[in-house]
DNA sequence: GCCAACATACCGACTGGTTGGTATCAATAT
DNA sequence: ATATTGATACCAACCAGTCGGTATGTTGGC
């Protein structure tokens, strides 16, 4: 009956879990703020002392949901296909083509969790905040390495920036792109934000390209 | 003893005026969900009764809110000096120079109202983001006419995107660098992100002056 | 038998919203 | 000039319901 790996198994997900992936939807639909731990419970199937038996408050769910969010993307992510480029641009480029192909289905199904939380517990629930920063920069990180790399292929030793802030730049695209997309109740406006994004990145480097020509 | 230009006048603000100013400041920090309407009347000075007297919900104050936020950042941006520059692209570039500076101060002071409430709201009260929709959407296409006089000068016809969508990525971009900053508690970030989006400007206007050279 | 994993029942504090009432005003009638 | 009217602006107290959190079970595997 028991699953011996029942501990991530989906076919016997714990209570904890169930809460985590509850966490993903609801807070990405309603906020954190406009999320309860009622209707965080209610949507994972499971009773409240089920949820304070695994959280000991609902700031350490937001905690643990950020730092599952965290893990859920960087597999997500570390097993796209944009990594296969052997040109450490095409490698960035095919990271923003994987990123607009992320953007279907409704709005709390593509949009991020983080970016959500940290915008209404920056201040509040600075625990969050942390987790939320730790999710966002640690992604941006795994993009540097093939910016860079793109960058030295060029001979960009004095490009004006950094790799790091380009890939920080990126997200703030993404993030900012979500809240268009929001506002409108439409992807079109997010796609058009990674369409110039990818434009920017091209430009960046056809131009050191051509200067070193 | 009393104003006779008393309705609208700083010197004796109306209870209404009163939380306006208080819901930019405290839902700019907590979120609207995370902000209770005893918070805002504290923060206001006032009592219950006046907010509901003023506000028929917490909804109604929602929506007014970013409708003041339209007004108030429409008048700042009316105002501000890159409109002076004869070409359109020096007004472009003029804008994200004086968005730049506007990222002074604590997170609270220069994060958008409307991107904040937006995120939360979107779902859950379709009236609040609507207004937030509104206000965005209505101070890109303020940019969009600097931008398609730029594009025009270049002879840009074919440029593979619109002014209005160049437009709403520069607020994306903004929205973005907002969340960014709040997560990393540091404003620095916000501010390499709208250099990042001032050399995409520039480059994607450079770009068609040489081609067409 | 025991402990982790849950469920049920409940608590005080706080939520958005309502109540009845007062103070202040302009307009009008006297 | 003054009294009457009626509307607006505002207040303190209160309401029913919801909040996050707790106390006390019950259950099932080791």
């Amino acid at each position: 009956m028991n699953n011996p790996t029942s501990q991530t198994a989906p076919t016997h997900p714990s209570a904890r879990d169930k809460l985590l992936a509850a966490g993903f939807a609801v807070i990405r639909s309603k906020g954190y703020s406009g999320t309860s731990v009622d209707e965080l419970c209610a949507a994972a199937g499971v009773t409240k002392g089920a949820f304070f038996h695994h959280f000991k408050s609902k700031e350490a769910l937001g905690v643990a949901a950020a730092n599952y969010w965290s893990e859920f993307t960087g597999a997500l992510f570390a097993a796209a296909p944009y990594h296969d480029h052997a040109d450490p641009l095409d490698r960035v480029l095919g990271y923003l083509d994987f990123r607009r192909l992320l953007l279907a289905g409704e709005l709390p199904d593509y949009t991020c969790l983080v970016g959500t939380m940290v915008q209404e517990t920056y201040l509040t629930a600075p625990a969050i905040r942390d987790a939320c920063h730790a999710s966002i920069a640690g992604h941006a990180r795994t993009l540097a390495p093939d910016i860079q790399a793109a960058m030295d292929a060029r001979g960009m030793t004095d490009a004006g920036f950094t790799a790091e802030s380009l890939a920080l730049h990126t997200q703030a695209v993404l993030q900012g792109a979500f809240i268009l997309a929001k506002a409108e109740d439409s992807v079109s406006v997010a796609i058009d934000s990674v369409d110039h994004l990818k434009r920017y990145v091209t430009l960046l480097f056809s131009q050191a390209e051509e200067k070193a020509a």
